[in-house]
DNA sequence: GCAGAATATCGTATATTTCCGATGGACAAG
DNA sequence: CTTGTCCATCGGAAATATACGATATTCTGC
C-alpha cells in the first residue's frame, strides 16, 4: 500500500483510532474504563457476542497498545493502558485547538 | 446487525471515529487543521489518490459531521467542524480520567 | 493422569471498505 | 453556445474486516 501518513506519529495514531473505532471495541474499553478493577471474560457476557469473537476483539485492543492483559491462573484479566488513551487525548487537543476560525472562508 | 453500542452517544462517538480512522482522512483532518483557511481540492495534490477517491474520503467526513463543504464557485472549500473535534476531545477525556490505578490487580 | 473451565487460535463465509477509471453536472471564460 | 476546469457520483474489482463454530491450549482440582 502506497504510505500516505506523513510520520510515524501519524500512523501510530491512526493505529490506536482503527482499534477503538468499532462499537464492541469502544464497548470494551469503556466496561475497562468503568470497572477501575480489571474484568475478565465478564466481557464475553457483557456483549451479544461469540467468545472467540470477543477474544479476536481483545487481541486487536492488545495488539494496538490501548488494553493489557495478564494472565492469572484459569483467566486473563485486561485492563486500559493509560499511555494509550492519554496519547489520543494529546493528539486531539492539538487538533481542536487548531481549527478554521474564519466564519465561512469566501463567504465573508 | 445486533445493536451493540448501548447509548445514542456511544454510536455518535463510534461514527465519528470510523471516519477518522484511516490514514487518508486523518491526513485530510490534520491538513485542514494546519492551514487555518479552508483549502480546496488542493488535498488533491497533497494525497498519493486519484480525484475520485479523494471526494470520496471528502464524503465521509462530511457525512460523519467533522468537516463542512462550501461551494466557491468553480470549487469547493472545506473547513473542520469545531463541534466534532471538542466532542471526540470531551469523549478521551472521560476515558482517561477513569482508569485502572490498580498496578497489576491479581499481581499485588 | 483425567476432567472441566476459561481463553486463544484456526478455517472460513459474509459483509464492508477502499480505490480506481469513466461519466455527469455546475460554473466561468471566451 | 462551446470549451475547459473542478468536483461529485456511478459501477465494479480487490483487499480487508467481522463474526462464527470447531478446535487447540492452559491451568486447577481431584
Amino acid at each position: 500500500m502506497k504510505p500516505i501518513a506523513q510520520s510515524d506519529d501519524e500512523a501510530k495514531t491512526v493505529a490506536l483510532l482503527r482499534a477503538i473505532a468499532h462499537p464492541a471495541r469502544f464497548r470494551i474499553v469503556k466496561l475497562l474504563a468503568a470497572r477501575d478493577t480489571c474484568v475478565c471474560g465478564d466481557l464475553v457476557d457483557a456483549l451479544p457476542l461469540a467468545q472467540s469473537t470477543v477474544s479476536e476483539h481483545l487481541k486487536v485492543l492488545k495488539d494496538a497498545g490501548i488494553i493489557r492483559g495478564t494472565i492469572s491462573g484459569p483467566n486473563t484479566c485486561y485492563c486500559l493502558e493509560p499511555a494509550a488513551l492519554a496519547w489520543l487525548e494529546r493528539e486531539f487537543g492539538a487538533l481542536g485547538s487548531a481549527c478554521c476560525g474564519a466564519p465561512g472562508g469566501p463567504l465573508a
